[in-house]
DNA sequence: CACCAGGCCGTGC
DNA sequence: GCACGGCATGGT
């Protein structure tokens, strides 16, 4: 099955990465910008190896989720290799709060309007995502100049909780939940995304609409426990085909 | 003019 | 406990 890097950095996991017009893909991170053609580009940088989890045989994932069922198959094959990214714990954070009732071509660009107004410059227009320190002196006036719009107060919040996110490893999956439940504008879908996309906890099956459509379709009387031990990656690729789909 | 987007909050029952 | 309306903004 061929890599599907597109769909990982693009598909709504992520919201730092940009397609170049010569199809390669880049992002701030680490303080410093990052292109990439491909994941071999990735192998020899110690950040890029641990960000797309280099590791982990997804692969071998994949396969064992086409086994599944039908509908899985369908989904793993139209789609091809995904990976779930390891994301910094902030930037997920403010980056799935931003996505509540947004769509992600929206929610990109308030990634980049935060990262202009209050991060730092590395490269030329190129923008570091702004760390909660950087984010300090931010009023909600500003934040709603930028577009956030209803979610202005809920990424205050999320800066005077920051430091909730150094606890989460410690917890257990449903622990986390709860706990990152407690910054306002952070309900089981936004931190479902949080823990799989910055936490690695792969049993996070996150319930947008896409994906209530999708169970409500072809699970009927399945819930996410189904697709244990792939949850994360299983909601995935049903995620990334049934959006396809239309 | 509607309706929707990787939902959540506050209120009411 | 569950159902419901409201919510900023930009795209279709």
């Amino acid at each position: 099955m061929n890599e599907n890097l597109k769909e990982t950095l693009l598909g709504g996991q992520s919201f730092s990465w940009r397609e170049e017009e010569d199809g390669r893909f880049s992002a701030v991170l680490n303080e410093r910008v990052y292109t990439i053609r491909s994941l071999d580009d990735a192998f020899s940088d110690p950040f890029l190896y641990d960000y797309f989890d280099l590791g982990y045989d997804y692969e071998g994932a994949a396969k064992a989720i086409a086994a599944k069922d039908e509908i899985l198959r369908q989904a793993v094959a139209s789609t091809g290799t995904i990976r779930l990214l390891k994301q910094d714990h902030w930037i997920a954070t403010i980056s799935f709060i931003l996505s509540q009732n947004n769509n992600i071509k929206r929610i990109t660009g308030l990634y980049n309007r935060l990262s202009e107004r209050y991060g730092h410059e590395v490269a030329p227009g190129r923008f570091t995502f702004p760390t909660a320190e950087e984010m300090k002196g931010a009023t909600e006036e500003e934040l709603r100049a930028l577009g956030t719009g209803f979610r202005a107060p809920f990424i205050l919040d999320a800066i005077s909780k920051e430091g909730i996110l150094s606890e989460i490893d410690s917890l257990s999956f449903d622990d986390a939940m709860t706990k990152l439940q407690t910054i306002k504008g952070i309900g089981p879908k936004v931190a479902s995304c949080i823990l799989i996309f910055s936490y690695q906890r792969r049993e996070g099956f996150p319930m947008d609409v896409w994906m209530k459509k999708v169970m409500k379709e072809y699970y009927p009387d399945k819930d996410p426990s189904y697709f244990h031990p792939y949850e994360a990656l299983s909601q995935q690729y049903l995620f990334s085909w049934i959006r396809a789909q239309g």
